[in-house]
DNA sequence: AAATATTAGTCAATAATATTGACCTTTTAT
DNA sequence: ATAAAAGGTCAATATTATTGACTAATATTT
């Protein structure tokens, strides 16, 4: 068991995961809103525009959720033609997911707020505290 | 606009809170679901236990949710007898909220888990990178 | 003292989401 | 030919969020 100087310190770490992990969402979830659309909208974008012809079940495993669950958003996002699902031509069974031209610019606003989030802070820190904080996200993301 | 190297640094960098994010509120979340509970749930506890006798508007305020949205969660933990709501005697409108013992148990046994994790990290990773991560991890939060 | 504001609690209607489980089609692998 | 894999869909249910209205108790202001 840590001493109790140490938890308040850690305390303040499980704080600062809270409240910056809602700060960081908070750009995206308000261009989102707009349009009626939510969080794993995003993640479907930002996945699909990251890894272009990602399969529907490569999705599913980076996002950790049901079929069912992605059905919906990703019909949505479909029928608004901001992701195209073409037929694999190697397995034919498998759809590529790709973001179509708007698709690409929605998620370039969506990620462009987070990414200037991201570069402000590690600018005014400084390269050797951000390779810090890449370490400890890193191995916690990792656990 | 920065450059695409950058850019991939940087997109790493938001995948990484995303990651971390879930792993760090894994721990948590299958402890609460045995019990029927959430994240709001856990929120709740957290704040309640880290700040006893915080009134339901304070509540209201750190969580950012809507009066309606934490009514039927604290109701069940009063219910459950893990929060208590005395009547302030400075302001008898106001109510205190309190962890019980067995609130305070859940919750030593839910913010454990992620001290545990949080702690293992910085000890491996050294002091100047956890002041490194804070300092990062505050500028986010602050923005 | 009366009027107003604040804090908390609640209800109802609706909308949005998640969950479970089943089922189908197409295509590929055995 | 059969089984397995990938994708798509439906239906029933449950959960949760959202909006707006309303009450009760207490405190503050006029």
């Amino acid at each position: 068991m840590v001493d109790l100087q140490r938890e308040q310190e850690l305390r303040q770490a499980i704080e600062l995961l809270f409240f910056s992990y809602r700060a960081f969402t908070r750009g995206p979830d308000e261009i989102l809103e707009k349009r009626g659309l939510g969080r794993v909208h995003h993640r479907i974008l930002y996945f699909v525009g990251r890894d272009p012809g990602l399969s529907v079940n490569e999705l599913l495993k980076v996002l950790q959720i049901s079929k069912q669950a992605l059905h919906l958003p990703l019909r949505q996002l479909l029928s608004m033609e901001l992701v195209k699902n073409d037929k694999s031509k190697s397995d034919r069974r498998v759809r590529e997911l790709k973001l179509t031209a708007a698709g690409k610019r929605l998620e370039a606003r969506l990620t462009g707020t987070q990414l200037l989030q991201l570069e402000s802070v590690f600018k005014s820190r400084g390269k050797k505290t951000e390779k810090a904080w890449t370490q400890v996200m890193q191995q916690l993301a990792d656990d």
